[in-house]
RNA sequence: GCCCAGGUAGCUCAGUUGGUAGAGCAGUGGACUGAAAAUCCGCGUGUCGGUGGUUCGAAUCCGCCCCUGGGCA
């Protein structure tokens, strides 16, 4: 960490990544107070307005003790996107930069961590009424159908995709019609650039991170996460867009139908995220740390962030710039 | 105490006329290039409650014992 130069190095943007509920955010918190930087939110269910509570929104004493960027700012009726996250943030690190503020970039939403560090296909955005076409495809016929179709007109997607795998079918089939180029050939096009970075992670053992993410989730109900709920079923927004799939959204609102008890929706929710913890750890030891190119990490904890990591994990990160 | 129903994987249960056991869930490992808190893939040995017996062979049939639930006293 010591041969790069002091220019290099202060254009570098800090990661902080863990699972959720592993502490990242008071760890992003802490270092832009003592760092004087800018905390920069990159998790996929954070920027949507309606979820403050069950998304663990950073709370008013944490903003107050240095600014939150990207929190709660894109309305839940649309659908955020890796690329246009990497927009918004990218604006964000260069506001900080030109301010002097150290963009300190946190979140667990792996993909946008890519996005940002340099791993997205400089693909053209696709129009909304071809992906509405996808969908009305595989409502009508069937996924096996949109499959059939893509075996056609993308045979080398189709073949690197699994027949069950949707989302990504879905994905290929809109690229190559929008495009008329393979999703596969963008992708062997050079990624998009990203300012160079800095990863701090947070892994903790198994055992206490489920811990931490049972005993958070009963904060949030406590905290009234089941009015909240309550408000975002009440805009009667699309299913299928990405708010109405936050970890314990479809729980509560399955609660709320009275299809479910509490104790039942809290232990499913529970579980949920136990499960969405593990994935998360699976991508940060196998995407990134494991990365074959040069990922640079700076600091790895091995246990749930707390404030006796505060002074260590400030001096790593104060060295390297 | 008597009668009935059960005791099989962490949990809920299958297991055909005896051929040393398998589903779902849980858990776990993994994949991941514009919906990613999404989407998808792999992984099943466990004193078949215990013990004695019948049998070439017992989760399966018989005896006794233990435990759980229900009923009758």
């Amino acid at each position: 960490m010591s041969t790069h130069t002091v220019t290099e190095a202060s254009n570098e943007v800090v990661v902080v990544a863990g699972p959720t509920a592993s502490g990242k955010s008071a760890l992003a918190a802490d270092l832009a107070e003592d760092l004087g930087g800018v905390v920069i939110n990159a998790d996929s269910m954070q920027v949507y307005r309606d979820l403050a509570i069950l998304t663990a929104r950073p709370d008013a004493a944490a903003e107050a003790r240095a600014p939150h960027r990207l929190y709660g700012v894109i309305d839940g009726a649309e659908a955020c996107s890796a690329a246009r996250w990497r927009q918004l943030a990218l604006v964000e690190i260069a506001e900080a930069q030109a301010a002097g503020l150290v963009p300190i970039v946190v979140g667990g939403t792996g993909l946008y961590l890519r996005a940002l560090t340099g791993g997205l296909a400089p693909v053209p955005e696709i129009p909304a009424p071809v992906r509405a076409a996808a969908l009305a495809m595989i409502e009508a016929e069937g996924l096996a159908a949109l499959r059939a179709d893509l075996v056609r007109r993308d045979p080398v997607m189709a073949q690197r995709l699994r027949p069950r795998d949707r989302q990504r079918l879905i994905r290929a089939w809109e690229v190559v019609t929008a495009t008329g180029r393979s999703l596969a050939q963008w992708q062997a096009d050079p990624t998009l650039p990203g300012p160079a970075a800095s990863w701090v992670i947070v892994l903790p053992e198994r055992a206490d991170l489920y811990a931490a993410c049972n005993a958070r989730l009963l904060a949030m109900v406590a905290a009234g996460a089941l009015e909240e709920v309550r408000r975002l079923v009440a805009r009667g927004l699309d299913p299928g867009l990405p708010v109405m799939k936050a970890l314990g959204v479809p729980e509560f609102i399955a609660h709320l139908h009275g299809e479910m008890a509490l104790q039942a929706a809290v232990a499913a929710a529970q579980q949920a995220t136990r499960r969405y913890a593990k994935r998360q750890t699976t991508w940060l030891r196998t995407q990134v740390i494991a990365d074959p190119r040069r990922v640079h990490i700076a600091a790895m904890l091995d246990t749930q962030y707390s404030e006796s990591h505060r002074q260590r994990t400030v001096k790593i990160i104060r060295a390297r710039r």
